[in-house]
DNA sequence: TACAAAATGTAATACAAAGTACAAATTGCC
DNA sequence: GGCAATTTGTACTTTGTATTACATTTTGTA
């Protein structure tokens, strides 16, 4: 009895083709919502047709689609009636270890978060909203991708950011143009790389106020870096996972959106223009 | 546009007749959900006639009462499924509210992964494993980024892993060496991107296996694809936030390594003998 | 490659629900 | 208490939806 429709999806979803675990993940994307609305449009939004849809929702056990509605409603009802209750039931689901690579990066997060004081995160949202100054990103051979990823953000809301691209000598090459106050974005976790490291010197040398992203064994550029930024990476896996990091990352970005607001989002809206001009 | 039906009700509730009330005092009673169900159980449950329903509802300032169930729905759809609704109630009983976005971001992942079927997650881990076929990875605007870091870590575990760079052009000449049984993996969140679209019809259409992983709307490939992941992205700020697919991405590189184990581990001691040597 | 089996969609059908006209009942007023 | 105005319900029509039969496509297998 006390099967909610999530998890009677769960089990069965094995059993079920193509077409039907699609009418299983948009159910579950839009749950419970779309099942309450009619057989058409459920289809639609799963793109597949409403038959589809009627033996999905009978694969599940119920006689009729008005049936299923009723069983979902009834879902809700007790739902809505307590919303505490639903905190309960994510809290209660901490215990199963089902993806223990999942709670050991939710761990991570927290515990990243909790060390990590605000004004820290409030100096380096800071420095990236100084828009007199560039912005320069980089990032190791695992890293980059979330370089890549803050600058394609950063580069919308405000001017003068630029990602650095290709191999060491590129970047040595962009140094030129790199003086006193110009910010780096620098991410490097273990196993940390040289040509990085050796890039945060040369920087500092020039002035350049650097902000590091790092593992919790802090990459030895934290000794050319103003801002050290240390997330926890270690999980059950061979791998070290950079989830805190991406976090991170997008944790400044809203945070440098933030603070350039108003400037950046009449920039937003003069970019749009160009675009669909 | 933000007046609510409850309020509207409140609003209007003097002008109406004694069977009208009767219907608004249900309505609130057993709110909402009585007013999803058909006229006829609304009306029995009020104790009225159906047509005094629909007279209630067109006093409201509704066209039908499809129209009036629709912005119930709407009104449900913004308390229920929001996260962030949820996760700002329950942080502000924790009264931690220090970092929304990493509450937010947490909240986003525990969703996603306790909507997420094991089976699921090991299928598309399957299909990531067979070695005699070739994966291909793609994203978006700011999703690419996320394929790329995945690519890098396949790369290394596994041959035939390629991350597809560049112009729609690009890709599309690509799409020759594409076949039945490769596997094209591609990263989609709104605003989805139409080039994605075309490109994912045209791979489908050449018998490749797509592995979609979105957001919770779905992007429109999923009907293209094979394997569906779909995970949360909202959060309080301007710009959706991608860690869940990050983290999602994280666990497939996990699921990989682990399904290679014996094969991989001698790939990578070649690989670090051919990096020294 | 060809065949059988399974899956999926198209289109017609059956059904249920919303909407409406009008008659009956109720209420208010003189 | 009788008349007019309003409210309410009944019975019917219309509309839209779930359902189903069947053709088509896809998939797996020899």
């Amino acid at each position: 009895m006390g099967t909610s429709i999530s998890e009677l999806i769960s089990e069965k979803i094995d059993a079920m083709s193509t077409s039907e675990r699609k009418a299983a993940q948009t159910l579950i994307a839009n749950y419970p919502l779309i099942g309450l609305r009619t057989v058409a449009e459920f289809s639609a939004q799963a793109g597949v047709s409403s038959p589809t849809i009627l033996r999905f929702v009978s694969r599940l056990g119920f006689q009729g689609y008005p049936e299923f509605q009723q069983a979902l409603q009834q879902e809700l009802a007790a739902q809505i009636q307590s919303p505490l209750n639903r905190a309960t039931i994510i809290q209660s689901s901490k215990g199963s270890a089902a993806y223990p690579l999942m709670e050991a990066a939710i761990e991570n997060i927290r515990e990243t978060f909790h060390h990590l004081s605000t004004q820290q995160l409030d100096d380096a949202t800071e420095a990236l909203s100084r828009t007199r100054t560039h912005v320069y990103l980089l990032g190791g051979r695992f890293t980059d991708p979330i370089a890549i990823y803050m600058a394609a953000h950063l580069k919308i809301i405000r001017s003068g950011v630029t990602h650095l691209t290709g191999q060491e000598s590129n970047w040595r090459d962009q140094l030129i143009d790199m003086g006193r106050k110009d910010v780096l974005v620098i991410f490097d976790i273990r196993r940390y790389q040289d040509s990085l490291i050796r890039f945060a010197e040369k920087a500092q040398a020039r002035g350049v106020e650097i902000v590091l992203i790092t593992d919790q064994w802090l990459s030895p550029i934290a000794r050319f870096a103003r801002h050290v930024i240390a997330g926890r990476t270690a999980v059950p896996s061979p791998w070290d996972s950079s989830t805190t990091l991406f976090l991170m990352a997008e944790t400044l970005i809203a945070g440098v959106t933030h603070k350039l607001q108003n400037s950046s989002a009449e920039r937003i809206r003069d970019m749009e223009q160009l675009r669909d001009g």
